[in-house]
DNA sequence: GCAAGATTGTGTAAATGTGTAACAGGCCGC
DNA sequence: GCGGCCTGTTACACATTTACACAATCTTGC
């Protein structure tokens, strides 16, 4: 389930085209998942959830378009076509389908990489919100970024740094449900191996020291089999 | 004269092509500044202050990467450049200059309209944060795919997360039959065998907490040796 | 280098979600 | 109305996931 994630999920037929792109991915530093058939794309997909998806168009059995389309009814992450058809009006199909990106090919590897990276760098920091720089209000609850401070109801909060940070991202995100891979790529640049509890006892500690408790969690909830999520209204009133 | 904003600007020297791409993209509903000299460049833009920049590279005078470089310390929205230069090593110095989006001239209209759109697609969705896309409102139905959280008549409705996506993938395809086997395939990318009656407890367990019946399902239709159908309009007045 | 504190990993009981089977009906063509 | 197939509902064994205490390791200030 959670074991298999990567940064990228490649949709190509072509073995060994697919393993040579791959490969070059992950000497820089993505992990890449192959998948050749166009019809468990999908279903690939929802096991890997990548956080970009190469895409070609030319797959025996389902059309690349389709899938750009139902992928699009769940990602909203960047999606780049790459494909032999390359009139311009494939492109601006293509592109109408929902990709983010359309590239003829035969295409250089070098190619890919930089724009599979232009893609993840406007997605990924367009992510993070115009909250990023300065501080983060939520009702009674104040987070200075820059001073690493919390208060809540004008009282100081004692947090260590990493609970400040937990804190943080899922400030940052308020309102958004975010698994423990997300919060182990955030906090630590890595995967989550899937059995590590270390993230649970850090939103133990948060949840005692910011008055909430597990039974009945009205500021930091668990999604169950997802992760967790910051309510946003559920803070006080400012004052 | 200082208060001419306008959708895009146009960077690129060469006249006649420029008025040709930009009436054409004009006559799509974008408006457009033409800037015919690099040195001039940032300039102008700092008093268009457009949502979108296309720059040419091959300025007189003036590197087009340089200008991108330094656009990209103050202005966080799409660069798409557009040149001869077409070698794949200029697409990756363009793209790492901060460009996002490089294509090559010569370059039909409607490609660079179909490329400004999907540039401005994802630049500007994310602008509204994450929380916007994923949302669906039907009457006194709101599903939030990006917290999981379901409310009916603005009372949440606690849901699992197997009832929560069977109801987004119902709610997303409101008004269509849904399968089955549709139904397997999204929520777990395999082939109903025919036999399996998860599903049906599921809409079961969904009905009950919606507020429905099966003797007379209003909002959860069955379509008899079909599949399952979510009624649009059955979920009272928003309130 | 020490001690206090922070961080990470592990074990486990408890909570929660899930498929399955079984039975009771309902729908359909004839 | 009849038989065959499809659907609704529920209970329950099973699997998964979580909370939290505790121990091991790492930092940090002094």
């Amino acid at each position: 389930m959670t074991s298999s994630s990567a940064d990228i999920l490649l949709v190509e037929d072509d073995q060994r085209l697919a393993e040579l792109t791959g490969e070059y991915l992950e000497q820089n530093g993505f992990s890449v998942v192959i998948e050749s058939r166009g019809d468990r794309a999908l279903a690939r997909f929802a096991e890997v959830k990548p956080r970009v998806v190469l895409l070609d168009l030319m797959l025996p059995g389902v059309d690349g378009l389709t899938i750009c389309r139902e992928l699009r009814e769940t990602f909203t992450g960047p999606i780049l076509i790459f494909t032999a058809r390359d009139s311009d009006i494939d492109q601006v199909i293509g592109l109408e389908a929902g990709a983010d990106d359309y590239v003829a090919k035969p295409v250089d590897p070098m190619v890919l990489l930089a724009r599979t990276r232009a893609l993840l760098r406007r997605a990924e920091s367009a992510e993070q919100g115009p909250t990023q720089g300065g501080d983060i209000v939520l009702g009674a609850l104040r987070i200075s970024a820059s001073s690493q401070e919390v208060m809540l109801a004008n009282e100081p909060v004692a947090l260590t740094t990493h609970e400040f940070e937990l804190l943080l991202l899922l400030a940052r995100h308020a309102g958004t449900v975010l698994s423990r891979d997300d919060i182990f790529h955030h906090l630590r640049g890595i995967d989550y191996d899937g059995t590590d509890r270390s993230i649970d006892g850090r939103i133990s500690k948060l949840r005692k020291k910011l008055g909430d408790t597990a039974a009945e969690p009205a500021r930091i909830k668990t999604v169950w089999g997802k992760g967790y999520l910051l309510v946003p209204d559920a803070w006080g009133d400012t004052t």
